[in-house]
DNA sequence: GCTACCTTTGTAAACGCTTGCAGTCTAGCC
DNA sequence: GGCTAGACTGCAAGCGTTTACAAAGGTAGC
């Protein structure tokens, strides 16, 4: 395949293979000059050091393995792409593991084999240094597992035990979002919660909902459980709570909640299908900071999700090479209200 | 880390190192009682082959490199999705890398660092057996370099010279929309075309316009520059393309054929609000098969990009293992017309 | 001028597998 | 019964780096 060795390098630098390694990992224990002359024989001969002779040789891979129940989901994605960012600048490549959900309908111990395997077999192969969990909930065997392998681990957006986790507060999300509505005078405010059908846990949609409890609470206004629906956390099961929570035409919300934007989505084209015009009729709020947000002129808490994965990347980094300088790791992770068209004040306000 | 190694193995089922490598390696020449016990004791000890070890002593790593241009995009995660699952139950990793596009603003030979850094080293590296490129343009000198890794490499959605390539048959795929739209009876249609801004060479687009170009004279109908637009491949660029298209209250198309699904969604909006309905005044036609089609009840040209990436990723896999049996792979990628809300007879025909 | 120490480099032993080659054993054949 | 082919298995040499340790060459202090 690639010929060039570490040895041919090392011929024509005129040195050992241990100096031309050092100096190509940069071990500060090479003379400048040494070094220069290593550099330009590799360049020379286009030498790159091959990943498993050195992973085998060093025990360390140089790549981080990213772990995500969706791969072609835009949050889990941009999360990725985010760390993905981070981590190739800092020479490490990644490879992805895809945790299949284990769905609410299945007993908890449900036997899937390609997550079994997964933990069984592909992590045991010491393919990554690290791993970034994205949105996962694990069961506890899955835990031990992850901390038997003695790597470096990162959790965002789920809160695991024992494993550093990343999120912004959700809580606190909610009841921006919900204080906005607030703030415009709204009174009669709905929440199309999300449920993700495969999670075992719960934790950002209960945190969220538990925002709006709050913040409504706070203003004195009472929580009505015909006010709050679910769906899944896609458009569909956004469209499908609104059309739960505005289907009494007499006594409809004047704004609702959805716990991601693409929810949003579904609940703006519900409250298209029923003649109601936002913000005039129907003020709407998401979560997420989704691209087409901008263009549906839809209100946001956006959660800069590549942002997200970037800190947890870092957050690896620094597990990783202890001795470079690392700025200090942000640990609560930023979010911001955009206010865009889907809000205003109610017309009865 | 792990230490159990295959020395255990072998101890413990009372074989040498060679037969535990052969034995789980799943070679014809082990005896089925031979086998069994070292699966046994392979099992009993938890024992997995090391990954680096193994890559080094037998050159080939099990993992796959896929490259695109984006990695949290709808269209070329979903590739990579379908890609992963093939690979992945054929006991391969996946290893992303993140090609950035060269921007149509740049110079031809831009200087990109990363994209540089790609080439130049990562792949050197030879982390994985074989590549899979998503929707990419390659200098020729990429192309080489590429080659010159003298693996496995194919091509999905943009055919690259020397790189065997699986893409939907995309002048087709725009002559079945136009023709969609010309037997509900549309004699005006207009197209809204991507660019991608990244793009060197357009094939996609091209095509796509070629295909509506086709079946316009097909029809003994001009082709007008005034009913082609250009945005990029985002409900944005579908927005401005439709708000260009749509300009002229008194000559307006009854139709218009969205390059990408993402793109009839601006257009949507953009129909929307000029007060437009959908379809009683406009149709739409997109492509791609997005999740949210569904919902916005729009006609669209399914590509099925996960299936893509499986094929490619099949594809890849006859090279990879040419002893398996492997079923013939499919060459001309499947399409699918779905009818939605979004397309209906003009009003005034 | 001698010692002690630091810097830089080389030597060589891993790292944990895979695989070509050779050897053993069994069974079939004449 | 001797011979051969074939089926298994073991031996040991890599695979291409990294790194502990040793060695060499300076430098500075006294």
């Amino acid at each position: 395949m690639n010929n060039v060795g570490i040895r041919k390098v090392a011929e024509l630098a005129g040195v050992s293979t241990a100096t031309v390694s050092r100096a190509l990992a940069g071990k500060p224990s090479v003379s400048a000059s040494t070094r220069a002359r290593v550099e330009e024989a590799a360049k020379e001969l286009g030498y790159v050091v091959s990943a498993t002779a050195s992973g085998l040789a060093s025990g360390r891979t140089r790549s981080v393995g990213v772990m995500m129940p969706f791969l072609n989901r835009w949050f889990f994605t941009s999360v990725m792409s985010g760390a993905h960012r981070v981590l190739n600048d800092a020479g490490y490549d990644l490879t992805i593991y895809h945790c299949e959900p284990n769905r609410l309908d299945d007993t908890q111990g449900v036997h899937n084999p390609r997550r079994e395997r997964l933990f069984q077999e592909s992590l045991l192969r010491h393919r990554v240094d690290a791993l970034l969990l994205v949105t996962l909930s694990l069961t506890t065997t899955e835990r031990d597992r992850l901390h038997a392998l003695g790597k470096p681990v990162v959790a965002i957006d789920r809160p695991q035990p024992d494993i550093p986790t990343f999120a912004v507060d959700n809580l606190a999300v909610a009841k921006t979002a919900v204080t906005h509505l607030l703030e415009l005078g709204h009174r009669d405010i709905a929440y199309a919660g999300g449920v993700l059908p495969y999670d075992l846990d719960f934790q950002v949609p209960v945190l969220r909902r538990a925002g709006y409890d709050t913040a409504l609470a706070e203003a004195g206004l009472p929580v009505r459980s015909t006010r709050v629906a679910e769906g899944d956390f896609t458009s569909q099961g956004g469209y499908s709570a609104a059309m739960k929570l505005l289907a009494d035409p007499h006594h409809r919300p004047t704004a609702i909640f959805a716990a991601s934007d693409e929810m949003a989505y579904g609940v703006l084209m519900a409250a298209r299908e029923l003649d109601l015009r936002v913000p005039e009729d129907l003020s709407v709020i998401g979560v997420d900071g989704h691209p087409m947000g901008d263009l549906l002129g839809l209100t946001t808490i956006d959660q800069h999700p590549a942002e997200q994965g970037a800190i947890g990347a870092r957050a690896l980094l620094v597990e990783l090479e202890p001795d470079e300088q690392h700025p200090p790791a942000a640990t609560r992770l930023p979010f911001e209200l955009i206010t865009r068209r889907s809000t205003a004040a109610p017309r009865t306000a």
